[in-house]
RNA sequence: GCGCCCGUAGCUCAGCUGGAUAGAGCGCCGGACUACGAAUCCGUAGGUCGCAGGUUCGAAUCCUGCCGGGCGCGCCA
């Protein structure tokens, strides 16, 4: 839509170059096609004049009168205004709203999609937690931005796929298997000596009771050398089990599950290792190596290989980042734990220091999530084991208000929680108010089909619908496509719930103002037409965030 | 100490990548069901956009410096 109006915007200016209406020149990047905020401003406005005023050397006003001459030919504008220091205000007819509102119904369930992305292949990757423990709510929040992400960018035609980075190295993985073992013999009556280090959460001992109704006290006399890789394993799947089904039920996807492990067994991060090192960016100091990150913009150096032989994290991740880029990806998303943040420079300084554009690498980092219950917060302590679990709120106010809530906030900024406004089924649950728009007008057709009526879209005339609220409705409903892919461009998926939220506001108000269905049957078509297709942008968004467009509530 | 993020109405947050008179919801107060769903709608009040400079036609938005809050600064992952 902005688009199509820049480039007539566009080609009026050339044209009066070309007849030399206006100073020869060139068209000067950074001019725009925006939407006021204030509706005597227009539907659209362009801010050509007054970018142009200054290498043009004329008054913006003047600039603006000559644009509108030429503008003016075109039948779909009811009229341009030159206004305030030299905007140009478009006011498009009805009957282009009208024409716009058969299109979106002919585009069906399709309607949102563009091609913004032109088929650029993007990786995604995101949650990504340590197969050590359950998801908490942390995670929930990265797992609906990052899954929520990946639909946006599909519908905004980039090529997708989303990414879960498994680290099953290293020596989190023997306290893993160690902390089950401890439980383990506890849990069979022994006398345990539990050390800091390891993991207090009660689900370790769920694992361990498990084992034991499984395996019985064959391991009890063991020593746990001889059965850690045992225990780990156990624990590892059953954890990991756990995460898959939350995800499932918290109806995020993923394409990939890419194991740590497997960078390691096949080489690859010896291969990057090697790679650097040819091209002196690894050295050799007290015994390890180093990346020389500090060349690259970060603070200093980082340890790659540390002096007992142990690859760090960050040599797999360097790894792990090179593999991506070698599968084909143009762009990268990661979505990490705003705690990560210090380690955003590491990895971009690895990017360059292999030779591609750190540009590439987009990470999004997600701030951390305060759980509010009864006014107060609740405590987040890992190391004491006392977390609240994605499954325990999912299972306490549902996926679509969880999903709702963490998609209404930049991932940038912290996240209140509020359980108490989270369970309320009100406005106050902006999630209820745009489903409640979904289900009303299913209700308005279910009414229809009751009293024999049918919406029978090719024969509607589109001309009766001339109320500013209808209008209005129309104008926004077009907006759809353009609010996706910005959505998409800028990684924000918040702006399609603040899109959804104003849409359903703007149904409700007009539901409460006029009928749908009522006496004259030419009007009541043209208005289900438009209820037809209002209810297929608010279930397209829905879809985007993945939350339900329920037909009852 | 250094680095990253945040600071907008009493509360929770938007603000379309620099545009015109800064917006929602909640909460407060007052209204609206004999009609397709009142999980809704309408109205009133509420602001020095943390502070101070700078950049320009124009700043909540960009640059600098402070103030306040959060998070990071391992041969951990």
């Amino acid at each position: 839509m902005r688009k199509m109006i820049k480039t007539l915007v566009e080609g009026a200016f050339e044209r009066l170059v070309e007849e030399k209406e206006l100073p020869a020149s060139k068209l000067k990047e950074g001019h725009l096609i925006s939407v006021p905020k204030q509706e005597q401003h227009g539907d659209y406005a362009s801010n050509l004049a007054m970018v142009m005023a200054s290498v043009l050397k004329m008054p913006p006003r003047q600039i603006a009168e000559k644009l509108k001459g030429v503008l003016e030919e075109n039948p779909d504008f009811e009229k341009i205004e030159v206004a305030g220091p030299g905007f140009l205000n478009f006011f498009f007819s009805d009957s282009f709203w009208h024409r716009r509102l058969v299109e979106i119904k002919e585009k069906g369930s399709t309607f949102g999609s563009t091609d913004t992305g032109q088929g650029k292949k993007v990786l995604v990757e995101f949650v990504s937690a340590n197969p050590t423990g359950p998801l908490h709510v942390g995670h929930g929040r990265g797992a609906a931005v990052g899954d929520s992400l990946c639909r946006i960018l599909k519908a905004a035609g980039f090529k997708v796929e989303s990414e879960y980075y498994i680290n099953d190295v290293g020596n989190q993985m023997n306290t893993l298997g160690r902390s089950v073992y401890l439980r383990y013999q506890e849990v069979l009556g022994r006398e345990i000596e539990f050390p800091d280090e390891c993991y207090k959460g009660e689900y370790i001992r769920d694992i361990a009771r498990e084992i034991v109704e499984e395996y019985g006290d064959r391991f009890l006399d063991m020593d746990l050398d001889e059965c850690l890789e045992f225990f780990t394993e156990k624990a590892v799947s059953k954890i990991f089990k756990g995460i898959k089904d939350d995800l499932d039920l918290f109806r995020v996807h993923f394409d990939n599950w890419f194991s740590e492990r497997t960078l390691h067994d096949s080489g690859y991060v010896e291969e990057t290792i090697a790679i650097l090192m040819k091209k002196g960016i690894i050295y050799e100091k007290d015994g390890a190596l180093w990346f020389r990150t500090s060349d690259f913009g970060d603070e200093k150096d980082r340890v790659v290989k540390r002096s007992n032989g142990v690859l760090t994290y960050f040599a797999a991740d360097i790894a792990y980042h090179r593999h991506k880029v070698e599968r084909g990806f143009d762009m990268l998303v990661d979505i990490w734990g705003a705690d990560h943040h210090g380690y955003v420079p590491r990895v971009k300084a690895a990017l360059k220091a292999l030779g591609y554009e750190p540009e590439r690498l987009n990470v999004l980092l997600v701030q951390l999530v305060n759980l509010l219950e009864g006014g107060k917060v609740k405590a987040m302590s890992t190391r004491a084991g006392e977390f609240v679990t994605l499954r325990q709120v999912l299972d306490d106010v549902g996926v679509d208000a969880t999903r709702f809530i963490f998609l209404t906030r930049k991932c940038d900024s912290h996240l209140d929680f509020d359980l108490d406004v989270a369970r309320k089924q009100s406005q106050e649950n902006p999630v209820y108010y745009v489903q409640y728009a979904h289900a009303r007008l299913c209700s308005v057709f279910a009414t229809a089909a009751d009293r024999g009526i049918e919406l029978a879209p090719d024969s509607v005339d589109v001309s009766l619908l001339s109320d500013s609220e209808e209008i209005g409705l129309m104008k926004f409903l077009v907006r759809f496509p353009e609010v996706v892919a910005a959505s998409a461009t800028s990684l924000e998926p918040h702006r399609i719930s603040y899109y959804l939220t104003e849409l359903a506001g703007m149904l409700h108000k007009y539901y409460t103002k006029h009928r749908f269905i009522g006496d004259d049957p030419e009007l009541t078509q043209a208005r289900l037409l438009l209820a037809e297709v209002t209810k297929t942008v608010l279930r397209n968004g829905l879809e985007l965030l993945g939350v339900e467009a329920p037909e009852k509530m």
